[in-house]
RNA sequence: GCUCCGGUAGCUCAGUUGGAUAGAGCAACGGCCUUCUAAGCCGUAGGUCAUGGGUUCGAGCCCCGUCCGGAGUACCA
């Protein structure tokens, strides 16, 4: 039982003997006493003057008084106004500290057979263009959230829905067939989804110069936008995939397996997998299917031009379509399927899209869909919606080139990261291999660190030049502080030191005991991260924690404190740091290096 | 127009269910490598929490209005 649900029930029960009365649980609101007080937990007596018809100050005494005399913990107390400073004994933290120090897997939940599934879809690239900055976000995002709700004991599924058909890919592949010469990953020298990506902006560009041609000719723009051949080429190419054309199809799967390959790179490189990957190419007929019956059942309306509907208006929202008047599916038809394929195949508690802000409406009217179709689970699906990454001149926009390329930005980072390494001299003694493992971990650390820092509801601003740090609260300086911790007990061992289980009544200094304060609030981070789906809790959490044992490893010696006792809980208060940090920074997909 | 989200230091961001004197980092300035890793530590400076009201013992946080920014808004995904 931790001491604040002790505290809580014995304050209650203070309540009542004091005053009589019973108070309400959630009236009992501790925090953690403010460094320039004295104390560790601070109760708020403002709740409770209305029971005790006394003061504030006063009845703060009284329940201070209560407290220590009715709690072996509680050591001593003082009053500020209306707030009630609890000291809470030396012997109690170092237990706290004991027990996080042996436990194997301190602050983490395993799952066990009955706990929840969670099935969490997240990445859901398009396959024309290789992976961007928008999705370097939603990547770590989702498979952090994965790794959080985990700890937090549950089955997770991780699932990725591949947007593989319609007139994107079709674009490519229209400026491949005109212009490609049967160019390759092999011949070009190309990572397969740059290739791809590649004659989707010669496509843009060829369509962009026949439009102006044909508006120069006086055409309407409209008109134009319709008619220029490379469109008209590209939605033959879709009209032609649908009719299942031999030819066709095989370059769709060339092309498409080029770019699953460079995929396969950018998502090893980033460190994140999936167990499960659906294809929109066999899910939107699952979804095309629903909607018929949704029609013949009546839940759906059809116009004239054949196209179907959902009224929503009844929700208050607005009309939305299903399918569009030439009978082929939209987005939200095949996400439909996707949601029944994915019911089918697993027994999902609990679904949860890892999907951009700008598709907040979307996911609403999903799952309204889904719950008039009669899929009990349709209400619960959950959208983690996050914000855009913005750069300083403005947001992304793939056709207008300006966006920051995944592939280029971690080489980048990794460049960045030898060429400091090197300029601080701290390369000595590794090998070739161990120390671009080194780089690549502090880089990755760093974006990772970076983004997963910033709250997912809000936007973010990333600037490629500047952003970027090494110094600071980076993921770089929480792997540092880890190294350095490391260093200390690989030096403990050379030394012959034996490091035990502290077991001692040793009184702690104030640094001690913030860091092992510190220490305890892993496990209710955990549980609030989880809560509210925010890595950001996990990584403010591990920063806070590294900056606090830099001050106590500023202040106190660990292996030169001649007390062997005081040494030893030194030894393991560190060494509880570094498995702290270890573990929080693998809840947000970040490595740790041993040295560096 | 309507709906939703946001606005905290020059910049990037924290800020627990409403609690005490609003915190970090970067940038600036000053100090610290004969001391367990200086990717570090200490110090100085920097704030009308967009704005006007309201709720209450107490508001950066909750409610209403205004301003600014972003997203969405019926055949793109």
């Amino acid at each position: 039982m931790t001491i604040e649900l002790i505290l809580r029930n014995k304050i209650l029960e203070a309540i009542s003997q004091l005053y009589g009365q019973e108070a309400a649980p959630e009236s009992v609101q501790l925090q953690s006493t403010r460094k320039e007080f004295e104390g560790d937990i601070t109760l708020v007596v403002f709740p409770f003057v209305r029971m005790s018809k006394k003061s504030p100050e006063q009845t703060a005494e009284d329940l201070g008084n209560y407290l220590q005399n009715n709690v072996e913990e509680v050591s001593g107390f003082n009053v500020v106004k209306g707030f009630l400073n609890l000291s809470i004994a030396s012997s109690y933290w170092v237990n706290v500290l004991a027990d996080a120090y042996s436990a194997a897997q301190f602050g983490i939940k395993e799952a066990t057979e009955d706990s929840p599934l969670v099935m969490i879809e997240y990445s859901s690239p398009n396959t024309n263009k290789p992976l961007h900055l928008g999705h370097i976000r939603n990547n770590l995002l989702g498979f952090s959230l994965c790794e959080i709700l985990k700890a937090n004991g549950n089955k997770v599924v991780k699932t990725n829905i591949v947007n593989d058909r319609g007139i994107h890919i079709c674009k490519s592949m229209q400026a491949w067939l005109q212009q490609g010469n049967g160019e390759t990953p092999e011949s070009s020298g190309l990572k397969g989804d740059h290739l791809v990506g590649k004659y989707y902006v010669l496509f843009d560009k060829q369509y962009k110069s026949e439009i102006n041609e044909l508006v120069a000719q006086g055409m309407s723009k409209e008109e134009a936008e319709q008619n220029a051949p490379s469109m008209v080429a590209a939605r033959e190419l879709l009209r032609k995939w649908e009719n299942k054309d031999t030819a066709t199809i095989e370059l769709w799967k060339t092309m498409n397996g080029w770019v699953y390959k460079g995929f396969d790179v950018t998502y090893k490189n980033l460190g994140v997998d999936f167990d499960k990957i659906y294809y929109e190419s066999d899910t939107y007929i699952v979804g095309r299917d629903e909607v018929l019956r949704g029609l013949s059942e009546g839940i759906f309306t059809q116009k004239e031009d054949g196209s179907v509907w959902a009224d929503l208006t009844a929700e208050g929202l607005d009309q939305k379509i299903l399918l569009r008047s030439d009978g082929t599916s939209v987005y939200m038809t095949q996400d439909i399927g996707t949601a029944k394929e994915r019911f089918n195949d697993y027994s999902i508690d609990k679904m949860v899209y890892v999907v951009g802000n700008e598709q907040n409406y979307h996911f609403q009217v999903l799952s309204i869909l889904l719950d008039k179709l009669g899929f009990e689970w349709g209400k619960g699906l959950q959208h983690f919606s996050y914000g855009m990454v913005e750069l300083p001149n403005g947001k992304m926009k793939s056709r207008e080139g300006t966006v920051v390329d995944a592939d280029d930005l971690m080489d980048g980072m990794i460049e960045v990261a030898r060429q400091t390494s090197k300029e601080l001299g701290k390369l000595e003694g590794l090998s070739e291999t161990e120390a671009e493992y080194t780089f690549r971990t502090i880089a990755l650390g760093a974006l990772k660190y970076f983004i997963l820092k910033v709250d997912p509801k809000k936007n973010m601003l990333f600037n490629p030049e500047e952003s970027i740090d090494f110094n600071g609260n980076t993921g770089p300086f929480i792997q540092y502080t880890y190294a350095r911790i490391q260093s200390v007990l690989r030096k403990a061992t050379d030394q012959q030191i034996n490091i035990t289980t502290p077991a001692c009544n040793l009184e702690l200094a104030g640094k001690e005991q913030e860091l092992i304060k510190k220490i305890a609030q892993f496990e209710t981070t955990i549980k609030e991260a989880g809560d509210m789906y925010s890595p950001a809790l996990i990584a403010n959490y591990v920063y806070d924690l590294v900056k606090e044992f830099n001050q106590f490893y500023h202040d106190f010696s660990i292996l030169k404190e001649e007390n062997e006792e005081r040494r030893n809980l030194r030894l393991v208060l560190a060494g509880t740091v570094a498995k702290v940090v270890r573990s929080g920074m693998k809840l947000l997909g970040i490595d740790v290096v041993e040295r560096m």
